[in-house]
DNA sequence: GCATTCAGCGAACACTCGTTCACCGAAACC
DNA sequence: GGTTTCGGTGAACGAGTGTTCGCTGAATGC
């Protein structure tokens, strides 16, 4: 029902498990199956949290929805925070290939701005359950799992402060400067992803057109800027 | 331990009990007792979500902490949510009479926003959890009380959009650009008072330079808008 | 003074939970 | 071929859960 972002290639699981001389791992039927299971348990957890928080989640709940026993689960996580770091980083796995999408024809920024909007729109629209999920657990009751987003969204802003470094408005800013913008504009991206998901049908145009609105504004005060 | 950040009158909980003729319900001992009964849930309510989940709370597990036993819990709330709800009017209870004292002066807008930083620095000083609470529960697992956090904000943004309407520089917009501004400045604000309760001391100071270089950026832009 | 109210209690009911254990059977290895 | 590996199982453990019940005893109403 629920596929990841990206099937995120995953090299192996099991990293002593690499028996041979090159990279391949011998495909192995039995690999096969664990990583079935493992992905079921992985959809089985993300449909469960669209209505619960991960603290109020049950290893047992996991997997009967999983289908596997309850002893099953431990085959595979330690934990349910360790399912939840994972989901993580299947959540945020692909905002990077996204943000370069967006900055691959460079124009206006006015331009930048609504292809940025609109990747959003797209993304929540696809993976509603991933930014659900990243919602509830940015600052849930689980620690581990709070860290890995706080750790996710810290290198985005990382990644978007080197491409403010190319563009013409900001190139000359200093570095802390950029950092600033880029956290903001940061910040502001994921309040509406999580405004979208949280919406219905209706409200959704409305809210993507008041975030165009307020970039917009903050592309005009960088414009503006002149660095203390 | 843990005080309400404002007393809140709080007329009284069980509106059917107003036995007389005026407004004075007979202080009487006994509502007195429950009131304290009822403060002592909530506060202990208030400590253990510091650590950990609304949805991962048990009614035991508050009874517990507050010195009552189980059954004594549904004297005072059908449920946890309904208790939920109440911690969030409380923590947003006096969110009205903060703004109304930052723009008491009203001055210059750099001003604005440094009073506007430092109050909300001294706020979540005074009152971590509830701002944490706050956090975890405005997009956590708990329809009602989620629905209670959105609520409260949008009146907030609201009211924020009505003082714009005064303020020099955003008095002749029209009416939704004031209310798109008052959305973004309640947002950076939120967001601020989240990574100020997560931060220990030491980042505290970086967080509230940053944010209010990201406010008079938000300002610059808004003093060149001229509405479409 | 007496009857009434009602916040709080202890006990009980019927669950669900996380986790461990020995064990099974098919794939992987040699 | 036989042996080893290991993902998955069912049963069992003790512990904790939400909620209801009838009771008590002190503060209230008269």
């Amino acid at each position: 029902m629920t596929t990841p972002p990206d099937p995120a290639p995953d090299p192996s699981s099991d990293p002593a498990s690499d028996p041979g001389s090159a990279s391949a791992p011998a495909p192995g039927a039995r690999q096969a199956q664990k990583r079935a299971s493992r992905r079921a348990l992985l959809d089985a957890a993300l449909g469960l949290l669209e209505r619960q928080n991960l603290s109020g989640l049950g290893v047992r709940e996991v997997t009967r929805a999983a289908g596997l026993s309850p002893a099953g689960f431990y085959r595979h996580f330690a934990d349910l925070a360790e399912l939840g770091v994972v989901l993580v980083e299947e959540s945020l796995a692909n905002l990077h290939v996204m943000v370069r999408a967006v900055f691959a024809g460079s124009g206006e920024a006015e331009l930048l701005i609504d292809r940025s909007v609109e990747v959003i729109a797209a993304h929540v629209a696809e993976h509603p359950a991933y930014i659900r999920f990243l919602a509830r657990e940015r600052h849930g009751g689980v620690k581990p799992v709070r860290d890995a987003v706080a750790a996710e969204l810290a290198r985005f802003a990382e990644e978007l402060a080197g491409l403010l470094a190319v563009q013409p408005d900001t190139a000359d800013w200093p570095a802390a400067d950029r950092r600033m913008l880029a956290e903001l504009y940061v910040d502001r991206m994921v309040s509406t992803a999580l405004a979208l998901v949280e919406a219905d049908a209706g409200e959704r145009a409305a809210i993507a057109r008041t975030v165009r609105t307020q970039l917009r504004l903050i592309n005009l005060g960088s414009r503006h800027w002149r660095a203390s």
